[in-house]
DNA sequence: CGGCTAATTGACGGGACTCAAAACAAGTGG
DNA sequence: CCACTTGTTTTGAGTCCCGTCAATTAGCCG
């Protein structure tokens, strides 16, 4: 990236510290793209009567695309204390359009948005309350987990309610089927956000992917 | 575009006609990014036991990204006679890299179906299945529909199974609701294929969207 | 007009939601 | 260090919406 474009950047950047809960973006009239510092983050979407569907977990080093408010409103709740920057899109877009790579990346990243968007949708369209959570797990076990020697272990910073409304469930029924993966032997819950996974492959049995049916 | 991308390009390109229930594009161990050039087609993500989600409807002069199979598999299915071209993902982004604009087109693509998805997400998520439908309708109405005295008019190329699939219900259940906007005064279906949209601001009202109830 | 597939309508059952209560974790102040 | 408090998670009972199975009707093409 050369100077004048990284002081273009820094000019346009908003930075902003979030504590856990706080919702540091709220979208507005024009689309926004935050990157994650540190921390991680939930991607709210809102609906009439309170309902929300939480759209994506972001980590540290994630690049998010907020939507302008339409049929929808947007926000971006920390789920820890982290640390996010944000442009105005069309600011962004056009500070970066010269730089040879940058907009490849930002292209590859929307692209894996993309992707995991529609993952979730046939999680969302087309699965079982188990298959949701058994999905749910393994897709971050993927991301985050960490190999230990009795199997995977799992730090999770959402709630069992963010979680419900990411899969489309309820509190109550993330829990009962945490319960049965659980009386299954596929993980053990140490503690409220810590979670052992001992049978990936169980789990992802339980996913409805692809791959363990055919 | 130079003339040397457009012809490396064009030998990079894979054309297809197909017919109406054809399948044209198979997903398969890479990522590939096609080109709509005429008719309409679905993105269909495929789980265990045989079970479908469509991930998007996109209509001629769409960009379409069919992602890799990985936990599911993925493949594009023509609702009309269509022509399409395809390209490897990779060499795609590595011939229009250098054509400054080009690329920033395809990024703006790609955020438009993000935002497509998150808004599916929140539907298939979030939603009762009249308030799918209607979501639906008002969203085809917003893509293609045209104003006419009595209201819009809305030629779907897709079938009543291809809606379910896409919101995450049967064809008994999209029946029953239309059948309910229908008494309601709501719309009338002159043809299968045709919808006449009689109220929009009373659909919209039924979708669930954060306006209606705010 | 006749045959075929798609769409609609009906009856019934099940899985997830709702409401409600108990058990548990995680701080807080004595 | 422990009792207390508070909010989260788990468990339970009942209900409803949508899925399943089955039959009828309607649209479409030869």
């Amino acid at each position: 990236m050369t100077e004048a474009t990284r002081t273009k950047l820094e000019a346009a950047a908003r930075y902003a510290s979030a504590l856990s809960g706080d919702a540091p973006i709220v979208g507005n009239d024009k689309d926004q793209i935050v990157f994650v510092g540190s921390g991680s983050v939930k991607l709210v979407a809102h609906a009439s009567a309170g309902r929300e569907q939480v759209v994506a977990f972001q980590f540290a080093g994630d690049l998010v695309s907020v939507p302008a408010t339409r049929a929808h409103a947007y926000s971006l709740s920390a789920l820890d204390d982290c640390e996010l920057i944000s442009f105005p899109a069309d600011e962004f877009f056009k500070l970066v359009q010269q730089e040879e790579g940058i907009i490849l990346e930002v292209l590859k990243c929307s692209l894996v948005a993309l992707a995991n968007c529609r993952e979730k949708a046939i999680t969302l369209g087309r699965k079982t309350a188990q298959e949701r959570l058994a999905s749910f797990l393994v897709s971050m076990a993927e991301r985050g987990g960490t190999p230990v020697d009795r199997g995977v272990e799992l730090h999770l910073p959402m709630s069992r309610s963010d979680m419900g409304d990411s899969l489309g469930l309820t509190i109550e029924t993330v829990s009962r089927q945490l319960s049965e993966l659980r009386a299954s032997g596929l993980l053990i819950t140490p503690s409220r956000s810590k979670f052992l996974l001992l049978d990936l492959a169980g789990l992802q049995a339980r996913a409805g992917h692809i791959r363990a049916a055919a």
